[in-house]
RNA sequence: UGGUCAGUAGCUCAGUGGUAGAGCCCUCGGCUGUUAACCGAGUUGUCGUAGGUUCGACCCCUACCUGACCAGCCA
């Protein structure tokens, strides 16, 4: 293309459009419509904005009768037009063709991706693919929004952001089955005396396996480095077939030091508020059209997030006003369980309609290094719940004294030995740390109200299936 | 891993124990500003697979395959 027409984005054409300049856009054609009396309108989308650019094809131009015709939906283009000001009443800006050329085509006859509706199970077949379409452009966008307005959180409040490591030694902390990783040769392991596969002869000179977190790690460099934070890929093993579960999805974990439960419950909040705040702002056309074609409610859901207080409240008093509400449950509520999502989904959505921090759960349904409360029953947990979802984030004070901490590893019936490491922290210099967790997959449906967790990952992985 | 539901045209879906349907897509015709374009015509089928019941099965039964949802586990 020999013209020196300016290169822009659509994005740019139509956030700020400079009207009577030419202009060399590149894309993909989302739709064509033509009146064959000589008229031929192109959808233009080159992934930098929501909306389409509209290019008016005038029936002048000399590869009108030959080419045009070829622009099917998926066809890369090249335009170079003028930007003007549109006569239709969808859109202000458009481009008035004076050049159009096809660079790559697209054959309709076998094109998965068409105009028509298609299911989210369809696409799933096509991860490859599936970004050419609103949804899944649209929550693309969000995601890239809501993994900067992470950073940007964290950055601002002088957390150091912590590589942790994916191939990991410890499976301490129980959190579900965990993916093998291991160079030996699977047809002939070498075997020990008692005729079990002898990992010390593997790569690492020990059995190794995919992280399910990297809270532990985590830990060790917020007792150093003061407030710390995760964000990276995690793997689960386990054998779930919901809407809600992948085998490998990304986790914010923060840890502070020097903190208590109150800041980490406070940080959490701060925390989600900041993040729908972000993405509300920077992505209104991608949140008016989750609205209009995902979730009809999902904007006054977000709002009442962002702008209700989060209720806070002990798990012994959850289970009260449970217990109180009269209302039968499938699961029935007594001290000591562990809160189905049905109750966890009242609380937040019938009782209290705002968001809500429960705290100080039995210690028998947490995890070994939550910090044991006076009382000796109660940990010093904290889950947060938030209408349409239930628990989104969840995360404790952690445990700073060391005989407790491993009166609680052997309580709970783990090794000691794998954990020397972990124990150090608390016998050099051991301070009162917290953080939390949060599924960032998880985050997205709830920003975006996707239905299914595998609709939220670009390639998502899950039993049974990983297509690309 | 258990329970429930589903599988019909390339896609989204109707359908009935007795000739296989619609819309979209695509093709052709019409229309000089369309935008979910519109109007008219046309092409498209192993009704998931294998058995069984029946004069006759897309429909009823059985098994299997595949998918989704719910539960458990969790994030």
């Amino acid at each position: 293309m020999s013209d020196s027409a300016l290169k822009r984005k659509v994005r740019e054409v139509l956030v700020s459009p400079k009207l009577g300049d030419t202009v060399h856009i590149q894309g993909w054609v989302r739709t064509k419509r033509e009146s064959k009396a000589g008229l031929t309108f192109l959808e233009v989308n080159d992934g930098s904005y929501f909306q389409n650019l509209q290019v008016v094809v005038p029936a002048d131009l000399p590869n009108y009768a030959t080419e045009i015709p070829k622009l099917y939906p998926g066809s890369s283009v090249a335009v170079i037009g003028k930007e003007v000001q549109s006569q239709g009443g969808k859109q202000a800006v458009e481009v008035q063709a004076r050049q159009v050329i096809l660079i790559g085509a697209c054959d309709p006859a076998l094109y998965p991706i068409g105009k028509q509706k298609m299911s989210y199970e369809y696409l799933r077949d096509f991860t490859h693919l599936r970004s050419r379409t609103n949804t899944f452009s649209a929550i693309a966008r969000v995601r890239n929004v809501l993994s900067m307005a992470i950073h940007g959180f964290f950055q601002e409040r002088g957390f150091l952001w912590l590589h942790t490591p994916i191939i990991t030694a410890n499976d301490a902390e129980g959190a579900g089955q965990m993916f093998r990783v291991s160079t030996l040769d699977m047809d002939k392991p070498p075997r020990n005396e008692g005729g079990e596969v002898d990992f010390s002869k593997d790569f690492f000179g020990a059995g190794v396996n995919l992280t399910v977190s990297g809270q532990l790690e985590a830990e060790a460099y917020a007792c150093s480095m003061g407030n710390v934070y995760t964000f990276g890929p995690t793997f689960r093993a386990e054998n779930s077939h919901t809407s809600r579960h992948l085998a490998e999805f990304w986790m914010v974990e923060p840890e502070m030091a020097f903190a208590e439960l109150e800041d980490d419950a406070r940080l959490a909040e701060d925390f989600l508020k900041h993040l729908l705040r972000t993405v509300l702002e920077k992505c209104p056309l991608e949140m008016e059209f989750f609205k209009q074609r995902v979730e009809p409610t999902i904007l006054e859901t977000l709002s009442a997030v962002l702008n209700n207080p989060f209720k806070r409240l002990t798990y012994t008093e959850a289970v009260e006003v449970l217990k109180r509400s009269g209302e039968t449950f499938k699961y029935a509520v007594e001290w000591g369980i562990d809160l189905q999502s049905e109750h966890e989904r009242y609380l937040t959505e019938k009782v209290f309609k705002a968001p809500v921090i429960l705290t100080d759960y039995p210690k028998a349904i947490k995890a070994f290094y939550m910090k044991v409360n006076p009382d000796g029953k109660t940990v010093r947990a904290m889950d947060v719940l938030v209408p349409g979802i239930g628990e989104i984030i969840g995360g404790a004070q952690r445990e700073d004294k060391e005989e407790i901490l491993a009166a609680r590893i052997k309580e709970m019936g783990m090794q000691e030995a794998p954990l020397w490491w972990y124990q150090d922290l608390r016998r050099f210099g051991s301070v009162p740390h917290a953080g939390f967790g949060l599924g960032f997959e998880r985050l997205v449906q709830f920003v975006t109200g996707m239905g299914n967790i595998r609709d939220v990952i670009p390639f998502p992985r899950t039993p049974g299936h990983i297509h690309i």
